[in-house]
DNA sequence: GTATAAAGGATTGCATGCAATTTCGCCACA
DNA sequence: TGTGGCGAAATTGCATGCAATCCTTTATAC
């Protein structure tokens, strides 16, 4: 048994990998996803690339079509509603499981990520979308349960995914100011308004996000996966 | 182009046979599920019932150890207590969905899959079994939300593998009883007692289920496959 | 000049082969 | 009888090859 017996495998590691390069819109919806050429790129063979491509498929993130290949999924205005009242029903339901779950520590994890995404917050814009989807995930692992969890991280990468066809670059601020009220009304208990608080807020990136129709001509090529694919190959988790 | 070009190919073909055969518990929790032996019952190479297991381990009908192979997945008494809360969660939304897109024909659908239930209520144990969690996924199709809709079928087909596990042979009636009940309250357009009666049919469902705690030896083979894969090989969907 | 058709190239669908890992049976030994 | 370890058989992990499908480009007819 080697050191640290490694817990992922290579198809965990290319998943993840594709999976951030599309929430950080380095891949961008409709573009395609040859299996040769990101087998040539991550260094294995076309079989583990399949592999990682039907795993996103499952999560809504790419979309694969027979005989026709991969691409990153371009979910529709319609799709993308679907999604957003869902997100906004189902985190309810985390809200209202985190509160019975209160505590120290809790409130802890959750004041430690606020940091996070205060400390970002002149980062790149990639990073701090990124730490605003994780708050949500945090929330629902400390929810404690395990289907809910994976739920709620399908639907905010999904939701990720249609911010980068629909959304104008976002500003972050006003983000972090509803999840610190967020928080704030967890900390003193008060469920109706903690709920009502994410309401409003997944709302609110929402009708910023869904009415600006923005078509996009489809991009095609790969080079900026270079990073990502380098970190697999180099078993740089 | 072939007459009627066949939409669903051998995975997902195999797929279905596999999560059917677990439903109607002809594969037991923890069963083995060597990709050889399958792919010589079903007439495939191993990697298409590698795809078809991914895609069942995707869904948390079957477990996946790495270089240990896969078995039909056993969910802990916890793990089941978990499923269940978030199945009377989800399926509230399903009713407060549907009470808004209620008309003639969704009563009448409703209806008719009352009466195949009502007709199958002598019928085997599987099949009975099968049209109770039907209702539950025709519910959530009518609710008109895809991602919901793949919620509710995947937290009702682990619900169904996890009685198997858990539960004594279940007396249907009662199941059907309160299916009509619920239809009726849809179909006066009331919202309160539709979610009660759902939540109380739930939990009814659950408290029947999960307090007998049914040890069970990991039976071992898959003969009994054999009448799904013939299916399969032969085309007969 | 447009449209249709055919050929060639690119890409996926699936099976198979080989190496690596695990499991199981067997035997030695306490 | 029970336990530990060793080797063979079974099983998975991954790559590769071939056939089938789709896409593009070129050529030909109208």
């Amino acid at each position: 048994m080697k050191a640290a017996d490694k817990a992922k495998h290579r198809t965990d590691m290319i998943s993840s990998a594709l999976r951030s390069a599309i929430l950080e819109r380095v891949l961008m919806p409709g573009m395609k996803l040859p299996e040769d050429s990101l087998g040539e790129r991550f260094g294995v063979s076309r079989t583990l690339i399949r592999q990682s491509l039907e795993r996103l498929a499952a999560e809504g993130l790419v979309e694969l079509r027979r005989n026709k290949g991969a691409a990153v999924a371009k979910p529709s205005l319609e799709e993308a509603r679907d999604l957003f009242e869902l997100r906004t029903q189902i985190e309810d339901l985390v809200i209202s499981r985190v509160i019975k779950n209160m505590s120290p520590e809790i409130l802890g994890e959750l004041e430690a990520h606020l940091a996070k995404e205060v400390e970002a917050e002149n980062a790149s814009e990639p990073i701090s979308i990124r730490l605003a989807t994780e708050f949500h995930i945090l929330l629902a692992r400390l929810a404690g349960s395990p289907v809910l969890l994976r739920y709620v991280e399908e639907i905010g990468y999904r939701c990720g995914l249609t911010l980068s066809l629909y959304a104008r670059p976002h500003s972050t601020d006003c983000g972090i100011q509803e999840h610190r009220q967020i928080i704030e009304a967890l900390a003193k208990g008060d469920e109706d308004a903690a709920r009502k608080l994410m309401r409003h807020h997944l709302t609110a990136v929402a009708d910023r996000a869904l009415f600006t129709t923005k078509e996009s001509g489809p991009l095609l090529y790969l080079d900026a996966l270079e990073p990502y694919a380098k970190k697999v190959r180099d078993g740089t988790s």
